[in-house]
DNA sequence: CTGAAAGCGCTTACAG
DNA sequence: CTGAAAGCGCTTACAG
């Protein structure tokens, strides 16, 4: 490639200084109109490419905000992120996307990564066990931390998230106002508060209908499709099979009526399945699913909304901020549901 | 937060120079042992923070491959993804992904970034359109480009992708076998090399038999679950509906499927349905999908690693590397299939 | 084995 | 309205 073009070597031809060159690139008002239009078009004919590197280092602003969750992959994840790169696009921020598999190391390493990069910012889905020290030492490097979906104790940050108690007991009311009395929970774990709240808005639901918890009743561990799917199994083999199942995600509920069905057992017909999250797929599966919309957009727009705002200096505040959730009934629990019937 | 710390600091607490610190702290042989030590134990305790922006102001190395694809969500790319995060990790570069969602303009400006941010690759699956000067920017700025999935013709770098024509091929030439003369094939466009090379060994296996193509048959455009569900009225709504099938993607036939079941029409049983690119949900699926390997966690691996081998001074290579896919049969093809049969 | 000095390409007071 | 100069925090020849 021929020589780099830089600053100074636009000050250079244009017999300026690279200060002056500096600002019209920027659009100072500093610099006069005129010398301001020499400069760009001097800029875009030589293919000045701008260094952000330098400027960086100078001002210790980068544009770069980072974004760190369990898995991209997942579609749950998928929305929020959609709606947080939406917020950073119009801010001119750069997305910066990481996976963290809730391996502790990984998200460290990220999280020194950003730090080494001078990012401006950073929203994570904190990996379970999350030292809220990892939390201050963001925080104590001018590195502001938002947190989505889940919550680490102590960490003093904002955090975004859906209502997940709330929103489980719902689905379980739904399911008790449709008759049943034994209802299976599959999928989630005591690790993250998103399996521990969704936990216990299930208890909590059971409670109120005087129904009582029986641990064998919760199937833990999916939080895939395919372990939804592997599930199955487990479920059917229950000595009092319930009647009715509520599943951690969506993706599980997806999963387990697969399971299902290959089975023998038909959902919506021979057993009611309700998932969380309502995405995309819930309403054109087959049968269709019943959910709770949980707000991921709105978590996605808030938590980038709050932490631009702390960029331009407003202050820090710990807050909880919880959006609430929705139930969608669909075929999948109700029982009556006409599905169309194959014949062997 | 405290003043911050960096290698002139240590070097003063330490009564060493700059160039001391630094060696030491990336392991540099000309550094004593003991010296070495003094200098890491004191950055450890002191909490420094490596400044990349400036070792890559100097150095013009910065650690960053920037990833662009059409849609992250995409299973497809998920796993082309991993196999690359996977290669990226392994040599400590950070990855920076960003979606396109096929938008010229936004590809454009994620580009510009990579070069301002001064990355060391850029690894592609081009946004339709995508003009060969675009990717020569790149290049001549120092950013070699690998391309995943998609080729840009006149680009003159090396690309990475299954082959496709071949793949569609063995479907295709599959349910020939199993006795249909009537084959649809929904979703897909002529607007990407895999929209048209996947239509081409459509075609070349119909040839192949002696059938002739039918323009009705190609539904154009889905290629995502939603847009797949959607076209199953369109493909119902056909004069000779064709006995069997082949989709665009396994998205897309996973969507159909949905469409179909309830719309009555049994996949497996009543018709024959078939994907593209084996992500993991397919054997899972009601029916198990019948699909193509597509080979993803390859190309993404070849890809990462060719590209890895030419930041280490490798020369470039233009080439055209093709995985070879394999067909992967199941049972939503073989329409004997003993579907467990709900009745209403 | 260690140090003094220059320089990567910007931006920012400060002068004029 | 424009310029000269310092400095962001590193690394890299070059000396010793």
């Amino acid at each position: 490639m021929a020589q780099k073009v830089k600053l100074s070597t636009i000050a250079e031809r244009l017999g300026l200084s690279t200060a002056t060159v500096s600002l019209a690139l920027r659009d100072s008002p500093l610099v006069a109109e005129v010398t301001r239009e020499r400069i760009k078009e001097e800029a875009r004919t030589s293919g000045y490419i701008y260094n952000r590197r330098a400027a960086s280092l100078r001002t210790s602003k980068s544009g770069i905000v980072g974004v760190c969750v369990h898995d991209i992959m997942n579609p749950f994840y998928g929305e929020i992120l959609k709606a947080i790169e939406d917020e950073l696009d119009r801010h001119r921020q750069t997305f910066v996307l990481c996976n963290h598999y809730d391996d502790l190391s990984k998200q460290r390493s990220f999280l020194d990564t950003m730090l080494q990069l001078g990012a401006d910012g950073l929203i994570m889905s904190p990996a379970i066990g999350t030292p809220a020290s990892d939390i201050r030492l963001a925080e104590d490097n001018d590195l502001p931390v938002a947190l989505i979906a889940r919550t680490v104790e102590g960490s003093g940050v904002a955090s975004f998230r859906g209502d997940d108690a709330y929103g489980m007991s719902l689905v379980v009311r739904h399911l008790i106002a449709e008759g049943h009395r034994a209802v299976a929970l599959v999928g989630g774990t005591d690790q993250t508060s998103t399996g521990r709240d969704r936990a216990q808005g299930y208890r909590d639901a059971l409670a109120e209908a005087g129904i009582a918890f029986r641990p064998e009743w919760w199937i833990r561990g999916a939080r895939s499709r395919h372990q939804g799917f592997d599930a199955a199994a487990e479920f059917l083999a229950l000595p009092d099979r319930p009647s009715a199942v509520v599943c951690f995600s969506d993706l599980v509920a997806l999963g387990l009526m697969y399971g299902l069905s290959r089975a023998g057992v038909r959902p919506g017909v021979d057993i009611a399945v309700c998932g969380y999250d309502d995405i995309d797929e819930a309403a054109i599966a087959m049968p269709p699913l019943t959910t709770v919309a949980n707000g991921q957009s709105e978590v996605g727009h808030r938590a980038a909304g709050a932490l631009l705002a702390r960029l331009s200096g407003a202050p820090a505040a710990e807050e909880l901020v919880l959006i609430r959730p929705e139930l969608r009934v669909r075929q999948s629990s109700l029982l009556d549901f006409g599905i169309v019937n194959p014949s062997p």
